[in-house]
DNA sequence: AACTAAAGCAACCGCGGGGAT
DNA sequence: GATCCCCGCGGTTGCTTTAGT
């Protein structure tokens, strides 16, 4: 037995959306605000399905999307984080300011799977190809990122410091450097050995719980069990992800930050300046990303 | 100009997570 | 603790546009 559907689809437009269609769903929004998924077409006057008006308005209407091509930067960050979180979406486009988790998953299978392979680099563990083919057995060695099922990559963080399908260098620079170069070595020619030099090195290091990363805020009286030492390799795998702080706002005071008004958006990249954003808190006091 | 293949993209589908009861 | 319900995610489909012959 499959669960009921979640709408009358016989009721139910599907297919292209047109203007009208657009423009109430616009309407809607702006005065009643996001939310309520499964009320908002009938409240709305719409013909469709509540996820179908989510996707609408999250993939096209919403104002602050970017339309328009993907820029070299925008491209090797998307490398970057595939390389670090696997098939995981809505977390690189958490990492990519106006772009939408559908927007960088078409653009990843139309065009950046196919710049990896003209690289000589394996789209889904970003390792040389002629390597990928003779790789040893995973036994061995298991630096890939486990992308075909995002699941692992927290199991395998988790429960595991002998499987390494991915981590942050936490004993150099590495960590806060990442992004940095993420930004700025596009385009060089040692460029795409970088996967896997990430992962070589970083498999003699220490283990981060992703998951918990992005997830969960660092300091709260309901994560008290979280070791101080799994509190900082959190940070400072936040800090790898996000923006590097400003000149206003240190890294210290930016951690400090973190760990008292935990904005999800803000930790994954939307502009909050550290601001919660007033809908990530639930109702028991945690927050989530939204 | 007409046809076909390939590429690009919007939208749909089914499932899992998590809050509410 | 069990169940229900909603939301969000990732994978897939199918329509439209573009390029090639």
């Amino acid at each position: 037995m499959g669960r009921s559907p979640c709408c009358e689809k016989a009721h139910t437009n599907k297919g292209a959306w047109t203007k009208e269609e657009d423009q109430r769903l616009i309407n809607y929004i702006r005065s009643h605000g996001e939310g309520c998924w499964r009320s908002l077409p009938t409240a709305a006057g719409l013909q469709r399905c509540g996820k179908s008006c989510r996707l609408r308005w999250i993939n096209y209407l919403r104002p602050d999307l970017k339309r328009g091509n993907f820029t070299e930067e925008e491209d090797e960050l998307i490398i970057k984080l595939h390389s670090l979180l696997g098939n995981k979406w809505s977390v690189i486009a958490g990492r990519l300011p106006g772009r939408t988790d559908n927007e960088i998953k078409n653009y990843w299978n139309t065009h950046l799977k196919r710049k990896l392979i003209s690289r000589g680099i394996d789209p889904q563990s970003h390792r040389p190809l002629n390597a990928a083919a003779t790789s040893t057995p995973a036994s061995a060695v298991t630096t890939t990122i486990p992308t075909t099922t995002p699941k692992n990559i927290c199991t395998d963080f988790t429960n595991s410091v002998d499987q390494k399908p991915n981590i942050i260098n936490q004993s150099n620079n590495t960590t806060d450097s990442s992004y940095d170069e993420t930004k700025c070595n596009s385009g060089t020619t040692t460029e795409e050995t970088k996967p896997l030099e990430i992962s070589q090195k970083t498999s003699q290091q220490l283990m981060i719980n992703l998951e918990l990363s992005i997830g969960l805020p660092l300091h709260t009286k309901t994560t008290d069990h979280i070791s101080s030492a799994e509190s900082t390799a959190s940070y400072n795998f936040l800090a790898a992800l996000s923006p590097p702080p400003t000149a206003a706002v240190p890294v210290t005071a930016a951690a400090e930050m973190v760990a008292k008004t935990v904005c999800l958006c803000w930790q994954i990249g939307f502009q909050g300046g550290g601001q919660s954003c007033g809908k990530c808190k639930t109702a028991t006091g945690f927050y989530r990303y939204c």
